[in-house]
DNA sequence: TCGTATATTGATAATCATTTTCAAAAAGGC
DNA sequence: GCCTTTTTGAAAATGATTATCAATATACGA
């Protein structure tokens, strides 16, 4: 799993001409050894112990290659922090969020996805993506 | 409609102990007599024709302030901009939104609704409010 | 290996939306 | 009118993100 994500980026990467850098490679093992839905802030932090010379902006560049290169999904819960996840080749998820703790777990509902294309071709509507949260209590907040 | 909205609010502020200012009056007949989903920059640009007067914070500070008693709803499509839309007691409705000319069509789905809360109450979650918007391209933009 | 063209980095400054600050003005009750 | 509290508007502050740019690193062909 790990590996073809890192196979995936750096095929993206040749085929963008990028050069291969070793602060992109620390920030990739970095994010894939790391739980899902972090912040830039949290990985940069997280990286800055091991390697204190990796700076904020390429943290931040490199997490927007990522979300490019199709390896991550860039989320915004709504609380003004960008996040990111792994993104799994063919597989999709939305989000149920508990506001009191943060909690995050993720769902599928094939029924809620075809429901949404049927809604867009009502509206003639070509869909790209979009964006499904539910946001309340989880159950030890509640 | 719009008369009720203007009690509701009037309802609100007194409950909260707010002064009524011309201000807040303006804002709220510009507010109620606007499209929908708009911008604070929006609503501020279009006040200041006829109120030259008015300033951008009790723009923002009122449109929060209309959040709050439950006349507007804040949304946000990912484009950086807070938007704000008008809230009609006890009805709701999810966005499309059209990522190439900005067009937001709004719909209703009772069988999204019923899934969402089943998904919920699966993973035991209290849903206190959710997010549907799907992007893609309108009609026109296809 | 060396040279060169190109990409990347990190520190810092800039940006952009939003929020806060604060003194002056306005509102509401007595 | 007087006094207390709220509101306002201009400007400064904030916080996340993005751009700038000189220094450094990489890729590749000679
Ligand atoms: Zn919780
Ligand atoms: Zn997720
Ligand atoms: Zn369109
Ligand atoms: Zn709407």
């Amino acid at each position: 799993m790990i590996i073809s994500k890192k196979q995936a980026f750096q095929d993206f990467a040749s085929a963008k001409g990028l050069k291969s850098t070793k602060q992109r490679d620390i920030i990739l093992d970095s994010f894939l050894s790391c739980h899902q839905h972090l912040t830039t802030e949290e990985l940069y932090l997280k990286l800055k112990t091991d390697n204190p010379n990796i700076g904020f902006a390429t943290v931040y560049r490199t997490l927007k290659l990522f979300a490019e290169s199709g390896i991550a999904r860039e989320i915004q819960f709504g609380d003004g922090q960008t996040r990111y996840e792994h993104m799994h080749a063919g597989e999709h998820h939305d989000h149920l969020v508990c506001t009191r703790c943060g909690a995050i777990v993720e769902f599928e509902n094939e029924t809620i996805e075809k429901l949404q294309s049927e809604v867009a071709a009502q509206h003639g509507f070509t869909i790209k993506n979009h964006k499904l949260e539910l946001y309340g209590y989880c159950v030890k907040c509640s």
